[in-house]
DNA sequence: TCACCATCGTTTGATCGACAAACTAGTTTT
DNA sequence: AAAACTAGTTTGTCGATCAAACGATGGTGA
């Protein structure tokens, strides 16, 4: 640990900004992020959740339960009536596996897609506000940066699932109409569109 | 279904990335950083909260725990139990403003100040690792870019606090060895060293 | 001076969310 | 076919967060 980086400007002690705080600055950034947003999403299902989910499912091969779960950093039983909501709204829709009945791909209904656009912008917009101490190139390089560093931290998570293989199926004509089952009835108590 | 639109157009004003998910990646990066530091610190009372108290009070004047609560986004009932535990380990000091004798100034003690030095070596090292999709320089980019976003999007936080104006009060010699009396007896009921 | 209001810190209480465990359905292994 | 395993759902518990009430102190205006 005597990293001998050949950075002799940074002192340990002497710095005359010694409050580079990583996890202050984030959790600020975030905190401001996430109450702009919800503010700004309030009419979506589950405000910044709900967008995390449908921006996901809006790209790509339809991902399971579990693979959304871990991606966004959701349990998974709060998973199970996020998208219940969403899909009561018809943003999404569960649709079973053929290839693995156990599996529910989610994906977005066309009217997911065209409520995502619309809502994107206002998160864009949001991001703006929040980033406004930086000029454009810096807010741009700082998505990047903090793009890369989560992409990369991702994939170091050791203890929590090995592999997490994206199965290359669904993409055929298979239809399953049947819904999903939905064998529960009713959610927990108040979970309306939360609030 | 989303394969019929393959991206045939980039608008240069928008994100390249359509995965440029802010929200996304700094929830990710925090949240391993906060996962990491917790486990680096589990001796400290209160783990990452009281790593960022300790930090925040052992630099220029002691401030008050409203100032403090506003700049960790830590609640003000929050900070009462928070810094009990702080200062029942004896790593930082109430002490009852005599210019203003409702406030309370928290400062480090001199094995807070000892302390902080190894919780804050254990802390970089934890950052290293997780911005390690990162290289050196860009950290330090990373770094400066999030305080400078985060600085600016915490003056700009209109509904909280208009006037946070830093009293230039204490600094000179008035002794209160008196203590903050510390009215209250215990704590809520399992509030120790938490976990 | 004395009521009146604002602020700081503490305490209390209610509510919300995260997490763990049990359970069902379906798949893979032996 | 039985056992073991995984995906998703349901339920329950625990802890944290937030709002409000309270006591103490300071400032203000009649």
């Amino acid at each position: 640990m005597a990293s001998t980086t050949p950075e002799p400007a940074r002192l340990p002690d002497a710095g005359p900004d010694p409050d580079t705080n990583l996890g202050w600055s984030l959790a600020v950034v975030l905190r401001r992020w996430h109450e702009r947003v919800e503010a700004a999403l309030a009419d979506l299902p589950h405000g910044s959740r709900g967008y995390h989910v449908l921006a996901a499912v809006s790209r790509g091969e339809p991902p399971t339960q579990a693979a959304l779960a871990e991606r966004l950093l959701i349990d998974r039983s709060v998973m199970t009536y996020l998208l219940d909501d969403l899909e009561a709204v018809g943003l999404v829709r569960r649709r079973i596996d053929p290839h693995d009945r156990r599996v529910r791909r989610v994906c977005a209904t066309g009217h997911g897609r065209e409520v995502l656009a619309g809502v994107r912008e206002r998160v864009e917009h949001v991001e703006e506000q929040v980033l406004a101490g930086l000029d454009a190139p810096s807010r741009e390089l700082f998505r990047g940066l903090a793009q890369r560093a989560a992409v990369a931290v991702q994939e170091a998570s050791p203890a929590t699932d090995p592999c997490a293989a994206v199965r290359q199926v669904v993409g055929d004509g298979a239809e399953d109409p049947g819904g999903t089952g939905s064998r529960g009835g009713r959610r927990r108590t108040g979970r309306g569109t939360r609030n």
